[in-house]
RNA sequence: GCCCCCAUCGUCCAGCGGCCUAGGACUCCGGCCUUUCACGCCGGCAACACGGGUUCGAAUCCCGUUGGGGGUGCCA
């Protein structure tokens, strides 16, 4: 039978990298078999929630093409059937009421936990009371994982957890059992921080009598560079900014795969079709990852550069709009449409690409002071180059190679190799040492502005 | 404290008892290419945490130590 797994956000806050992760892997898996991914919201904390966020990760998602194959289903409408699954337990004495509030266990227990006090007192329900579920004494729960064989707990250590709060609202982890046998889900993906409630989750499946429970395969974590859980506080984890910083969702997507997984062939860096024919819940790692910044912009490079340059000019577009010196009026469309190819060799990320090109667009070239100073004060006879360039380049035929082959031989004739010789002309159109090739750009920014610009800067000198 | 997980280059991933003088990728450092930068190519630095077993043979299996992490909520 074709498996079924599913992911199963709480949305109290954007789309983080862990969660993306989790999803990933789920969906890869799905995939992978041809198996049915199932979304559902576990919203049981209605403080917490909001369709604010649940739209933001749908759209995420979407923005990384992860599609599910069910859902949304929400755990905050499915209330009653946790609920009835309560009233069993009750029922049958696998569960009790408690009266005791939090600020009184700590009081009786000294901060130990929950000691089982209202275990044969036989209260009913009633406001103020929660339902715990009755751990038994002896004995031990298995937990069976893909990725880390057989984890076992003791009963013995297991408290009796609450599982109906005070307000007569389920916690996750009776909605977690009593969804997951609804949906018959096969297989539970997830990150290894939930392997301590899941011996919990299997307790109240056996109690609730659901028979063979679900495949675990609790995921490594992601971690810093301190090795701590990545968090909100201290680490970037929203998958939107991600987005917002010029980052392409193949890249998102092949280097989440990479945290805890490989490709046995050691090909890293490949389409997305690759990855899910290679991938297997088996060969997930146990260590955790560490989150690497560098070598996520290294696979979005390469993802850039993978990319036709129609459609990375589409994507970089909004950014190259969003600069201080875009003006929509004056944006000369033609020259953008050329500049496809400067761009895709140097850009890391798509937010790199206006100022890769903007002195292509702005009246005048940015002078970065550092790159005049060494060009144009300290570097070989600058003035004597420049006076070169432009009574060369006056009647030049305007092409590339001309344009190339023009600044070698002026410069020879002053005994300085073409690196030398182009260094003047470069910080003098583009007001930097460094740069998309010259003479391509020269040729896109047109003779008479060329001109105006040696010009400028040989005044200045 | 208690419970649980983990442990190969700085980082990610290979390795699943002999093919390992441990392989690939990122980073870093050289070199080549070259109009700068970048890309690309070539090369280099760099790891089996430690101690005991088991075995003819261990990075690979077992035990312990140490170290790291996660959990310990009427959050999920």
């Amino acid at each position: 039978m074709a498996p079924r797994v599913r992911f199963a956000p709480s949305p109290t806050g954007y789309l983080h990298l862990g969660s993306a992760r989790s999803a990933l892997f789920n969906w890869l898996y799905a995939r992978h078999t041809d198996g049915t991914l199932v979304l559902r919201i576990e919203d049981t904390d209605r403080e917490r929630s909001s369709q604010e966020m649940i739209d933001l990760i749908l759209r995420t998602f979407d923005w990384l093409g992860i599609e599910f194959d069910e859902g949304p289903y929400h755990q905050s409408e499915r209330g009653q059937l946790y609920l009835d699954a309560a009233e069993k337990l009750f029922a049958a004495g696998q569960a009790y009421y408690c009266d005791l509030t939090p600020a009184e266990i700590a009081e009786r227990t000294g901060g130990q936990g929950y000691d089982g006090y209202s275990r044969d007192r036989g209260l009913g329900p009633g406001p103020g009371r929660v339902l715990r579920f009755r751990v038994p004494d002896e004995g031990a729960t298995v937990v069976r994982d893909v990725i880390r064989g057989d984890v076992e707990f003791e009963h013995a250590d297991l408290e009796d957890f609450v599982i109906v709060r005070s307000d007569g609202s389920p916690v996750f982890l009776l909605a977690n059992a009593v969804d997951d046998a609804d949906m018959a889900i096969s297989h539970v993906v997830r990150g290894e921080d939930l392997l301590n409630t899941t011996p919990k989750v299997l307790l109240l499946w056996e109690a609730l009598g659901y028979g063979e429970p679900p495949v675990y395969a609790h995921l490594p974590l992601i971690v810093n560079d301190q090795g701590k859980k990545l968090s909100k506080r201290r680490d970037d984890v929203a998958v939107e900014d991600y987005r917002a910083r010029g980052y392409l969702p193949e890249a998102m997507v092949n280097y989440l795969a990479l945290l805890g997984w490989g490709p046995r062939d050691d090909v890293e860096v490949r389409p997305v079709a690759e990855i899910i024919e290679q991938f297997e819940l088996t060969d997930i790692s146990k260590g955790s990852a560490r989150f690497d910044p560098k070598k996520l912009e290294h696979v979005n490079g390469e993802k850039i550069r993978a990319l036709p340059l129609d459609e990375l000019l589409a994507l970089a577009r909004p950014y190259v709009e969003a600069a201080d010196w875009f003006d929509a009026a004056s944006f000369d469309e033609e020259r953008w449409q050329a500049v496809g190819p400067l761009v895709q060799e140097r850009a890391r990320t798509l937010a790199d690409v206006p100022s890769v090109i903007d002195f292509l667009f702005l009246a005048d070239p940015q002078v970065d002071e550092a790159s005049w100073e060494k060009i144009m004060v300290k570097g070989p006879d600058a003035a004597g180059v420049l006076d070169d360039a432009i009574a060369a380049y006056a009647d030049a035929e305007w092409t590339t190679d001309v344009l190339h082959e023009t600044l070698r031989s002026l410069g020879e004739g002053r005994d300085l190799k073409l690196g030398k010789a182009q260094a003047p002309v470069r910080v003098a159109v583009t007001g930097r040492t460094v740069g998309p090739p010259l003479f391509e750009a020269l040729e896109l920014l047109g003779r008479d502005e060329t001109l105006r610009r040696l010009e400028a800067a040989r005044q200045r000198l």
